[in-house]
DNA sequence: TGACACATACCAACTGGTCGGTATGTTCGA
DNA sequence: TCGAACATACCGACCAGTTGGTATGTGTCA
């Protein structure tokens, strides 16, 4: 808290992060955690009434985590609000890349083990993903306006397909131990995006190839 | 095998998919599974090495599974393949009804659970979604000469963004406990397929409501 | 200033119960 | 009478969570 170092709290949370991409929320055991963590269980019953609970403090940190993340990416620094959406689409695309449990989603990862057994980590799975999701929306709405795009569809709908599209690009990714789905997926959601916004494909030169 | 009646076996299968959709891989236990298919233990180790095996064949078995059912849908008997390809998209959002457990996916549950610790479960997974959504590959190509339509993609990376899309779906109704989101964002998908094909919303009076 | 009361952070050993898996039968049709 | 298909009883490992304790502040009042 005073001092300078993470406390066991912050460790725990961090390990949380780390090992449930990995191997999902059941299959991670609290002495799991405190090992990757390097505390003791003492610690981390001494912070967290359960484990569930760590994986509800885990989800809120991640939300937290990303918003910030792309709050300050560099595309933020564009004028119109188009091309700071579609700059967050490019910066997610090109995400895709390295280890496949680093651009994973914690609370998509959780909420599939959690749904229906433990009501509250599945609250704080939703309010992770729409608290980032929504973060979108002003963006949107905005490009909606300047640019006069009608459509049968709600900018939250918009949103929330966006952060649908990622989440299934990362099962793919886990299911076929790459990211080459997972990147083709997303140029497809650009390409979408694109199109609503009458806005094709417009770089002369893509430059990277798979 | 012989008999009218389903094998342990077979009854381990049905309980596998029923029971892991609602609570996970991981969490569901080998009691979990014998309780529901109404054998004992010894009948599951008879059958299965390995708790492993039985989701390795219940992949296998999900993947026949949904072959069958969209192989025969309604929508099958279009002589068109665009028509066909957009009656499989429609068809699986009129899916996203009633409880969450029963539309979604046992190979994307479980993979998330396996990929990094369980890599014969992870390949059977694999080999589950991509076996299903490369079945739309013939039809997607054929409407794409049908219809002359180009682009900067393929007719296969269609065709899993198809799944992409949906796994994600699940994961929205997952944690939202319903399928408001999950339906928005099929019909987000239903919309970039018919702009690529240059074919946009047709149907005069919807008829359905939220 | 210092000593007492209290709070926070952390620790190692332990517990009751559950887990996946095994060992050893029993049943029954060919 | 043999083997496949089951059933029953059980095992050691591991699990989430508990216990009783220590070390280190921190506020407060004589």
């Amino acid at each position: 808290m005073a001092a300078g170092q993470a406390t066991a709290r912050e460790k725990l949370i961090g390990a949380a992060v780390k090992v449930v991409r990995e191997k999902g929320f059941n299959a991670t055991s609290v002495d799991d955690l405190c090992r990757t963590a390097g505390v003791t269980k003492g610690a981390f019953f001494h912070h967290f009434p359960t484990k569930t609970d760590l994986g509800i403090a885990a989800a809120e940190a991640w939300k937290l985590h990303a918003n910030d993340l792309f709050g300050h990416a560099p595309y933020m620094a564009h004028e119109d609000p188009l091309d700071r959406f579609l700059g967050y689409l490019d910066f997610r695309r090109d995400m895709l890349d390295g280890p496949v449990p680093e651009f994973t989603c914690l609370a998509g990862t959780m909420v599939q083990e959690s749904y229906e057994t433990l009501p509250s980590l599945r609250e704080a799975c939703q309010d992770s993903i729409w608290g980032h999701a929504l973060t979108l929306v002003p963006d949107i709405e905005a490009a909606r306006k300047k640019y006069g795009i009608g459509g049968d569809w709600t900018s939250e709908s918009l949103a929330l397909h966006v952060q649908a599209v990622l989440q299934g690009a990362f099962i793919l990714a886990k299911a076929s131990h790459g990211a080459k789905a997972a990147r083709d997926t997303a140029d497809h959601l650009i390409r979408y995006v694109r199109m609503l916004f009458n806005k094709p494909e417009s770089r002369p030169e893509g430059g990277i190839d798979d």
